[in-house]
DNA sequence: TTGTTATGGGAAACCGGTGTCATTTGCAAG
DNA sequence: CTTGCAAATGACACCGGTTTCCCATAACAA
C-alpha cells in the first residue's frame, strides 16, 4: 500500500514537469508517412495494408505487391509505439541481472544485440538488487508495465526459479542463462562447465599435480557447485584424496580470491595448484603469490574460469576455460525472437554451448 | 495458373506458422486498470484523471483528492505505451556507443540507471559502428522510430558534430560525454583530464624521473589530444625536453600499449617511465616489462588512464587517473530527464567532473 | 439584477496501429 | 447455371492515454 503510494506520487511529479518541460509533439516538420497514408496510396483499406506488414490472413499477390512498392517508395515503417499499444506488447527485450562481471554482461549484451540487430526488438538493460525484498516486485512491474516482448536472465538470479515463475505468470518469454541445465531447452542457454572443469583438473593432474587447492563459489550458486562437482569428480577419478582444507571459500571477488588464497598458502605443505572457480578469484590468488614471493608458475600453478580480459593481461597470462558468452547470448535473444523473425521454427537454437580450456603460461609441472 | 496456387500454398504455410507461433495478445488474467476504470470509480470524465495525472489545467481541490484516493487505492499506474503513442515521444534514454572500454560502458550505465531508477525511464543501449558508412542513418532511424525521449552519447563517438546535429534535428535531447569541453553546458558531461595529467606527470618528475616515455591514444581522439597535450605540458613546465623517440603511439588497446612499449623499451637510454594513456594499454607495458625481464616499478614507472579494475589486479597494482565514470553517467542522465522529475530545474547538474591521481605501486624513483 | 469573466469539467476526436466480423470475389463442383 | 466454399478485402471498434473545444457554473463587476 505504502509501496503504492510513493509509486504514484514519484510518478505524478515526472508528469507535471513533464508538461511543462516538453515541446509540443505536434511537430509536422518530420511528418513520417502513417499506415494511412499507405493504405489511401494504395487505394486499399489500412486492414490490408496492416495484413502485409505483420503477414497475416491472406493477401492477394497483387495487392501485396502493389503495398510494398508503395511502402518502400514512402519509406513507411509501422510506429513501434502504436503496434505496442494495440498489441498488448511492446518490441523490447529485457536484460535482467544482478552485477556479476561486468565483461560477461557485455560481452553478453554484444551477443543479444548481434541478434536483434535488423529486427524491430530493442534491449532495455535493468540490473537489481537480489538482497533486496523488493526485487521480485521490481521485476514484476518492469515486465508488466512495459510489456516486455520477452526477458533474458543473467547468472547467477537466473537460478531463482520464483523468476522464472513470475515470467509465466505475466505472459512474458524468458531465457535463463546458466552454466548447466535449469529446465526445458526453449527456457535455457547454457554451458557445460562441469565438463570443462574436469578437463581442467585432468590437465593439473596429468602434469603431475596431487595437491591441488579448490577456491570455490559462493554457496547458493547453481554454477559454484556445477564447477566444484566436476573439480571433486576428477580427483576421485585419479584416486586423489581431498582433504577439506584444500577447499576454500570464496565469492567470485578479486578479494575473496586473495584471501582464499592466503588460507591455502598457509598449508604445510603447500599446495602446488589451484582452481579458482572464476578468473577475477584466479587473479586474487596471483596477485596474492606476488605479494608472498611465490613463484608462479614455478613454485604454483593457477587455472581459472570464465577468460575474461584480465586473464589475458596478468604476467603469467591465466590458463582458464573460456564459454562462448557472445554466442549464448545470441542464441538466448533468438530463441525469444525467433518465432516472430524466423519461419521455420523447426531450427532450435541451440541450448547448450561447449566450454573449452585455454592454456596459457600459469601453469606448469610442479617442482620435484 | 498451377503455379500461382503453389506460390500462395508456400506463402499461406508461412503465414500459418506465423500466425501460431505468436501467442495471443488477449490475457484477461493479469487486468490493469485503466484511466477509464480511474474515471468511473472516481465519478469523472477520463480527462479530469488525465489533468490529476499531469497536473495541468486547473481543478477543485475535492475532485483531485477524490482521484488521487483512488489512484492509490487501485495501484493505478499509466499505460507507457498509451502514454508514448498520444505524446508521440517514448519514455526511453538511449545509450549509443561505439565499443570503447567494456568497463567504462558498464559503468556508465551503472550511473545513469542510478538516476532512472524510480523514474517511468528506461535505458536502451544500441552500440553503433564508427567505421560504418551507415552509421548515422542507424542512429538517426533509432532515435526516430522509437520517439526517444533522449540519448547519451559516449566517447570516442561523442565528439561527432553530425551526431549531436542529428539529434537536434529529430528533436531528441542529447548529452554527449567527453573528456574535454565540447559544447554548452547542457549538452555536455566531461571530466578535467587535462589537469589529471600534468598532476599525474608532475608525481613522476618529483621523484626524479627526466626521460619519460608517453604512449598516445589513436590520432582524432579528443580525449588522446587532451592527455597529450597535459603531458607535454607538464614536462615543458619542468623545463625537460621531449624528443619525438620518447612518443609512441597507442590505440587504447592492450596489444598497442605491448607493442609501444616495446619500441620504448628499445631506446637506448631506456626511459625510467612510461605514462600511458588508459590503463589497457598501462598493463601492456607491465606485461612487456615482465617477458623482458625489466623490474617495475624499480627499473620503470608506470601510469595509467582510467582506473578501471584491472589497474587495481595486476601486480604491480597501477598508479593511475581516476574519473568518476557512475557519477557522470548519473548526472548525464539527470540532464536529460531533469526537466521531468525535478521541481527546480535551477539546479543544474555538474557538467564537469574531477579526475584525480590514483597513487598504487607501479611508480617508484628511478634508479640511479 | 444583469452581464462578463474565470474556472472546473465533459464529449469527442485523435495518436497509429490491430482484432473481429461481415462482405465480396473467384473458382470448382453439382 | 446455380450452389458452395474458401480466399481476399473492408468497415469498424478498440488499445489507453492526450488534446481540442465547448459548456455549465460560480464569482465578480457594473
Amino acid at each position: 500500500m505504502l509501496f503504492a503510494t510513493f509509486a504514484v506520487s514519484i510518478c505524478n511529479s515526472c508528469y507535471a514537469v513533464y508538461m511543462k518541460s516538453v515541446p509540443k509533439p505536434r511537430n509536422k516538420a518530420a511528418a513520417k508517412p502513417t499506415i494511412n497514408d499507405i493504405a489511401r496510396l494504395a487505394g486499399v483499406s489500412k486492414k490490408t495494408v496492416s495484413r502485409v506488414i505483420n503477414r497475416s490472413g491472406s493477401l492477394h499477390d497483387d495487392t501485396r505487391e502493389k503495398i510494398e512498392a508503395v511502402i518502400r517508395e514512402t519509406g513507411y515503417v509501422p510506429n513501434p509505439q502504436a503496434r505496442a499499444l494495440a498489441l498488448g506488447r511492446n518490441f523490447l527485450i529485457g536484460l535482467v541481472h544482478d552485477n556479476p562481471n561486468a565483461q560477461m554482461i557485455l560481452n553478453m549484451q554484444q551477443g543479444i544485440l548481434e541478434a536483434l540487430r535488423d529486427t524491430d526488438f530493442e534491449l532495455v538493460v535493468r540490473p537489481v538488487d537480489r538482497s533486496s525484498p523488493d526485487m521480485l516486485d521490481d521485476v514484476r512491474s518492469f515486465l508488466v508495465r512495459q510489456r516486455l516482448y520477452g526477458v533474458i536472465l543473467l547468472p547467477p538470479i537466473s537460478e531463482m526459479d520464483a523468476l522464472a515463475r513470475l515470467c509465466e505468470e505475466v505472459n512474458c518469454k524468458y531465457v535463463r542463462m546458466g552454466s548447466s541445465v535449469l529446465d526445458d531447452p526453449d527456457h535455457m542457454v547454457a554451458s557445460n562447465d562441469r565438463d570443462a572443469v574436469i578437463e581442467a583438473t585432468r590437465h593439473l593432474i596429468a602434469l603431475g599435480h596431487r595437491r591441488i587447492g579448490l577456491i570455490s563459489g559462493p554457496h547458493g550458486f547453481n554454477s559454484a557447485q556445477v564447477r566444484r562437482d566436476g573439480f571433486e569428480f576428477a580427483l576421485a577419478e585419479a584416486g586423489i584424496k581431498l582433504p577439506r582444507s584444500l577447499i576454500a571459500d570464496g565469492q567470485y571477488t578479486f578479494e575473496s580470491g586473495i584471501a582464499a588464497a592466503e588460507s591455502l598458502f598457509d598449508l604445510q605443505p603447500r599446495p602446488t595448484a589451484i582452481f579458482a572457480c572464476n578468473d577475477e578469484m584466479a587473479a586474487g590468488v596471483l596477485f596474492a603469490a606476488r605479494s608472498r614471493g611465490i613463484a608462479v608458475p614455478e613454485e604454483l600453478s593457477i587455472i581459472g574460469f570464465d577468460d575474461t580480459p584480465i586473464a589475458a593481461r596478468v604476467w603469467p597470462p591465466l590458463t582458464t576455460v573460456r564459454w562462448p558468452i557472445v554466442a549464448m547470448g545470441r542464441s538466448a535473444a533468438l530463441k525469444i525472437i525467433g518465432d516472430a523473425t524466423s519461419v521455420s521454427p523447426e531450427d532450435q537454437e541451440p541450448s547448450t554451448f561447449v566450454s573449452t580450456l585455454v592454456r596459457r603460461g600459469s601453469v606448469a609441472p610442479p617442482m620435484k
